[in-house]
RNA sequence: GGCCCCGUGGUCAAGCGGUUAAGACAUCGCCCUUUCACGGCGGAGACAUGGGUUCGAUUCCCGUCGGGGUCACCA
């Protein structure tokens, strides 16, 4: 009985790993070509950490002419959850980044290194599991999970490492008949690597992103094949970026510890070792202290709150792009037209420490963002949006013509308008725009300087009849607001109000202000000439009787 | 606790032995012939700490403190 024998009692069906050594051959890529990929495990919704890995991934394997890939890592059936996968596809594709290989939908898939789903995989695992054993490289393990309990109960008792390594690991003092034997008795074993490393010895790592780690060498017997027969992250991590050949792991750096067993495994297998790049998380200020973002705690973790919210897929992957490369922020200033895609992203640039969440800043590039777009481009995604989650806007927008007018306030001009951070917000920002809202919210109307009656509807009256004209331009049209301010005893110049003070009771500016409310039920608006040309004159007459009206 | 990583204004961060220590967001003030959102100008605001090394340390080394990660038949 030999290592031979013992691999084929285990695995007797499995292939020679020759058969998809061939299966899956080397990619034909240009040099420098980078072979990335997003790896999640279908457990939950899509946290905005793994986007920002996904986007890094993607970046980089498209500046390279590269592949970004999507493999689902579904080798825990106990924490799968139910359209785990679709989800996943679908976070990517909301915000327009599907992969170039991999799964489309949750049972399809594109790409010739497939599957793409681990649990389709089970045999090429299985393979390479039975080709370490005939080499003595693995073994299989009987030691039941209340005997690793018990082990690691002894360890921490005596305040030495815990796992699976030098006296502790008992099978793997086991003879070839020993565990033979066990094997046909029908004990139950899962399959452990045979470490050759020892702890005593250090390794030197050269991180993509956190440059030079000193690390011990991994001694652990790890489980590569647990007892369902499907591999641990480690061994499956280890086969199938050898299979898919990708030459970059971009993922987080919680996995940066793993890189000696990661390193080992890869030697111990004949693989050539992609490079590692770890990404640090996207933390939260927690009471002072810093914390990953979490799932369970905070809402902005998932991808689908950037969705609800309505905050644009393009700032998010800004302020993303932005955490990622800080020099992303001053390209973007010298070319506020071009396409983040040309940005020239740099892997090894990345922080090495985890930033701090920031949506104050990610809602200003939605501002920057939405300030750029056309008005069709705006109300095309804010009907997209709303036909999603807000039907009463949906309802607004279907006046398309209307619409357009109402978005093209202040757009398209060397300093377009910035005041719409997200399509949530454009309900509020709008509604007066829209006579049934305006009439069905307006309470009050909030007047400011000039606040008596009297004035108030004489301003108004006044405008309506003898300084209005609905074919003004703007300088003719604010003349004439001046003209009016005059007329009622106003200053006509801000400054010469403030060069004089005392001498009036307040200035065109106060008067603008009276019809702005009036005309809004707001003290704050864009451009009121503009407005006034969207709503035109028998809607501003409407509103200005319904102003007076409430006077009394 | 062991091992590993990190520590520049409130936040994201340039910087790589000699700098008036960039920039962005946030904040404050002024200006932009009417408000607001912009935009412009300006202000306030930082090298965690103690030792070294050096003519000179934010920058290099060590300690301390602080933060984070990891030590599963989870990924």
């Amino acid at each position: 009985m030999d290592y031979k024998d013992l691999a084929n009692l285990i695995f007797p069906n499995a292939k020679d790993i020759k058969y998809y050594e061939e299966k899956y051959p080397e990619r034909n890529l240009p040099e420098g070509a980078i072979v990335t990929r997003f790896a999640p495990s279908p457990t939950g919704f899509v946290h905005i950490g793994g986007l920002y890995q996904a986007l890094v991934a993607k970046t980089v394997a498209e500046k390279t002419d590269g592949v970004f890939f999507l493999r689902v890592e579904d080798t825990d059936q106990k924490r799968e959850v139910e359209n785990g996968v679709i989800g996943i596809v679908n976070s990517l594709k909301d915000f327009d980044m599907a992969p170039d290989e991999g799964m489309i939908t949750d049972t399809e898939e594109i790409g010739n290194y497939g599957p793409y789903k681990q649990s389709l995989r089970k045999d090429i695992y299985q393979a390479y599991a039975k080709y370490l054993i005939e080499q003595g490289k693995a073994y299989p393990c009987f030691c039941t999970p209340e005997e690793d309990e018990e082990r690691k109960a002894k360890q921490e008792a005596a305040k030495l490492r815990t796992g699976y390594y030098g006296v502790w690991a008992k099978c793997r003092k086991l003879t070839v008949e020993e565990m033979a034997e066990k094997i046909k008795n029908g004990e139950s074993y899962i399959i452990r690597f045979k470490s050759p490393g020892r702890e005593d010895r250090k390794i030197k790592h050269k991180d993509v992103i956190k440059g030079n780690v000193d690390f011990p060498e991994n001694d652990q017997d790890i489980i590569i094949i647990k007892s369902d027969g499907l591999p641990t992250y480690h061994f499956a991590h280890a086969v199938d970026d050898h299979l898919m050949r990708t030459t970059y792991v971009i993922r987080s750096d919680e996995w940066l510890s793993s890189v000696p067993l990661h390193l080992q495994l890869f030697h111990e297998l004949g693989f050539k070792a992609p490079k590692y790049a770890h990404i640090s998380p996207i933390m939260k200020n927690d009471n002072g202290g810093k914390r990953k973002l979490s799932k369970r705690k905070d809402p902005e973790a998932a991808v689908s709150y950037y969705k609800e919210q309505g905050i644009p897929t393009d700032a998010v992957k800004e302020y993303l792009l932005n955490i990622a490369n800080s020099t992303f922020e001053n390209w973007r200033r010298a070319n506020p037209d071009k396409k983040m895609e040309e940005f020239d992203f740099q892997l090894n640039k990345m922080s090495v420490s985890g930033a701090l969440f920031d949506m104050i800043k990610l809602l200003d590039i939605g501002k920057t963002v939405i300030s750029k777009m056309t008005a069709e481009e705006v109300y095309e995604k804010a009907l997209d949006w709303a036909n999603e989650f807000d039907s009463e806007l949906v309802e607004m927008l279907k006046n398309k013509e209307y619409a357009l007018k109402v978005f093209g306030i202040e757009r398209g001009n060397k300093k377009p308008r910035k005041d719409i951070a997200k399509w949530s917000d454009v309900k509020e920002n709008i509604e007066y725009m829209y006579d049934d809202k305006f009439y069905s919210k307006t309470q009050e109307y909030p007047y400011q300087v000039i606040s008596d009656k009297e004035s108030i509807e004489k301003i108004l009256k006044l405008y309506i009849e003898k300084y209005y004209y609905v074919n003004d331009d703007k300088q003719t049209w604010f003349d004439k607001i001046k003209e009016l301010s005059v007329e009622m005893g106003y200053a006509g110049e801000v400054k010469e109000f403030k060069a004089n003070p005392g001498k009036y009771k307040a200035h065109v500016g106060d008067v603008s202000t009276v019809l702005r409310v009036a005309l809004t039920s707001r003290t704050n608006t864009p451009d009121m000439y503009e407005i006034m040309k969207v709503l035109g004159k028998e809607t501003i007459e409407k509103r200005f009787e319904k102003a007076i009206e409430n006077l009394k």
